[in-house]
DNA sequence: GTTGACACCTGGACGC
DNA sequence: TGCGTCCAGGTGTCAA
């Protein structure tokens, strides 16, 4: 699935491909993805530019003159630009045709993906940026604020995918991460030592940074589009590693839920 | 305020 | 081969 590397790599790729391009139609072909009213966004983005592609945690933030949009990958979302004539793809849900003919496309196969857009004075007051904690890398991700934000009586592995604490972690980075920092992802926040948060600071922007720098992570439920390739599941050590041996101790990679989420870890490296 | 269950979705894996 | 069931997972909502 998309987390922060993957996202990234999208907003680096779109930004070569679309930016200035003005906007002659949109089309939406499934509406649910769309949480603003939709002929206002349909008709708002027409004859705008994208100026500028930022983002925020797992947010892709569209600039246009007059308005923001706001577009989460969630599960499978992905962006494909392709000539305007060609055949509608099964799972291409919204277009956005360009006055050169192209046509920027977003293809999600469980629809779970939004899209919202809103005028640029009103960003910073939507309650899906304005709840998003700091990034792995931000210097304002500190010992300090995570000792309060951590202290809690639920598996570590939980906060982490909390988005208002750290933004961006997936379940992939998370099960990376908690291994790097050597804890085990069934530890409680309020147990954490300053070492152990310390560890978690510096491996999630570590494995980030590396992540992005890889392109994000290619699996079966994300493949990037664009022709961008991602190639850090050549460095994941435990995620959908069941039964393969710990590259630290060669202890077998055990897989547990918590949360309903799947969690890998190594019971040596990883000890409660 | 916290926590867990569930819904949203579809494709793939698996068992029969 | 075909069918049914389960699982994957980010996030929001709702009930306890």
């Amino acid at each position: 699935m998309p987390e922060i590397a993957e996202v990234e790599t999208v907003r680096r790729t779109l930004k070569k491909k679309i930016l200035n391009k003005k906007i002659q139609e949109v089309k939406v072909y499934y509406e649910k993805i769309v949480q603003t009213y939709l002929s206002k966004f349909k008709n708002d983005l027409v004859n705008q530019k994208f100026i500028d592609i930022k983002r925020k945690g797992k947010w892709l933030i569209f600039e246009t003159e007059k308005f923001y949009l706001l577009s989460h990958l969630r599960m499978e979302g992905k962006y494909y630009i392709k000539n305007k004539n060609e055949k509608l793809e099964k799972h291409e849900h919204i277009e956005f045709i360009f006055d050169d003919n192209i046509s920027l496309r977003y293809h999600d196969t469980r629809k779970f993906g939004k899209m919202i857009l809103c005028k640029k004075s009103e960003l910073n007051n939507l309650k899906e940026i304005k709840k998003q904690g700091f990034e792995p890398g931000d210097k304002k991700l500190t010992v300090d604020y995570l000792k309060v934000k951590l202290n809690k009586n639920v598996p570590i592995k939980t906060l982490l995918l909390d988005q208002t604490i750290i933004s961006g972690l997936g379940n992939i980075y998370a099960n990376e991460v908690l291994f790097a920092a050597k804890i085990n992802p069934l530890k409680h926040g309020n147990e954490l030592k300053e070492k152990e948060i310390q560890n978690i600071i510096i491996s999630s922007k570590k494995i980030i940074d590396e992540a992005i720098k890889m392109g994000g992570t290619t699996i079966k439920s994300y493949t990037s589009s664009l022709g961008v390739t991602g190639r850090f599941q050549q460095k994941l050590c435990v995620h959908k590693k069941e039964g393969n041996k710990c590259p630290n101790c060669h202890t077998k990679i055990e897989k547990i839920k918590i949360g309903g989420r799947s969690t890998y870890y190594c019971p040596k490296c990883q000890k409660i």
